[in-house]
DNA sequence: ATAGCTGCAAACGATTTGCACCCGG
DNA sequence: CCGGGTGCAAATCGTTTGCAGCTAT
């Protein structure tokens, strides 16, 4: 399998883009420890390892990760989009604690094949899907009497 | 069952909120006609109907609707949010088409059962889930080598 | 009477864009 | 060389809020 970078690299040369020194930061990045992120947290991350990326780059360049099979965007129901790695990595879904915020992912074959067999009854041809179910963590379930706390 | 109304008012009521004209007015508009809707979509279909409400109400009252279980947001991934009914609705899922932007819903009660067990061995207590899956309907799939639009 | 409401306009917050200058291929 | 890239600041856009004057209970 390709790097991370090679794959990139392959996309940008196919739609005759660049691989500017901005791009092969934030895909180091963003690559460095497998979590979810926004691009706050980007910007953030960035500004730690003494690489100052405007907001603009980040936000066109996470787009270009996304067009390019490396992230995907999860978790919405919030206004801001959180990203994950997708290249190399299994296709997952999301547990999303309400209360503490914690995410579990969990992979569970027999949804997704239950999930291609409604798009072949509708003759529709999928492309991606995203399920999360939002709920109490175990440790959160414990202190249930807790008011949940607004983040 | 009770009607929208009367679990609407049972809701305010419980909370010390007031059911004046304008949150009539919403409810009723809401489900006049059971369709997937966003809060500017609801605005107009309000002014046709001679009625006028400011869009801060529109969204404060929406959000009241969602809380007291009579909405729900549904189809994320765009930076709105939209409704749809769920009160005396059977919960289900979407099929979202990338190019005409069709939306097929759906009930796969296997699908539901095996997000139980998932919860179950994750001790994760469900309160609510979204699935949905993006893709091509069958209409566009037959015209598949048109651009696809971005709307 | 008095919480709670409403409309308005201003504030927000994430994301996008116009622009002038810069640089990778 | 030149088409694409970058930072900056301003613009978007859906949604939220502060405020002053209303109104349901």
């Amino acid at each position: 399998m390709l790097s991370e970078e090679d794959k990139f690299k392959e996309y940008l040369e196919s739609k005759n883009l660049k691989f500017t020194p901005e791009r092969q930061a934030i895909l180091s990045r963003v690559f460095a420890n497998p979590k979810h992120f926004e691009a706050d947290e980007l910007l953030v991350d960035l500004r730690l390892n003494k690489l100052r990326i405007s907001k603009a780059t980040i936000y066109r360049t996470l787009s270009l990760l996304v067009k390019s099979g490396l992230l995907r965007e999860v978790i919405f129901g919030e206004r801001h989009a959180h990203y994950e790695q997708v290249y190399g990595n299994e296709h997952h879904d999301h547990l999303v604690c309400n209360n503490c915020g914690k995410i579990i992912e969990f992979i569970e074959y027999r949804i997704e094949k239950l999930q291609d067999e409604v798009c072949r009854k509708n003759k529709f041809e999928p492309e991606s899907h995203r399920l999360q179910i939002q709920g109490l963590c175990e440790d959160c379930t414990k202190k249930d009497d807790n008011k949940i706390k607004k983040k």
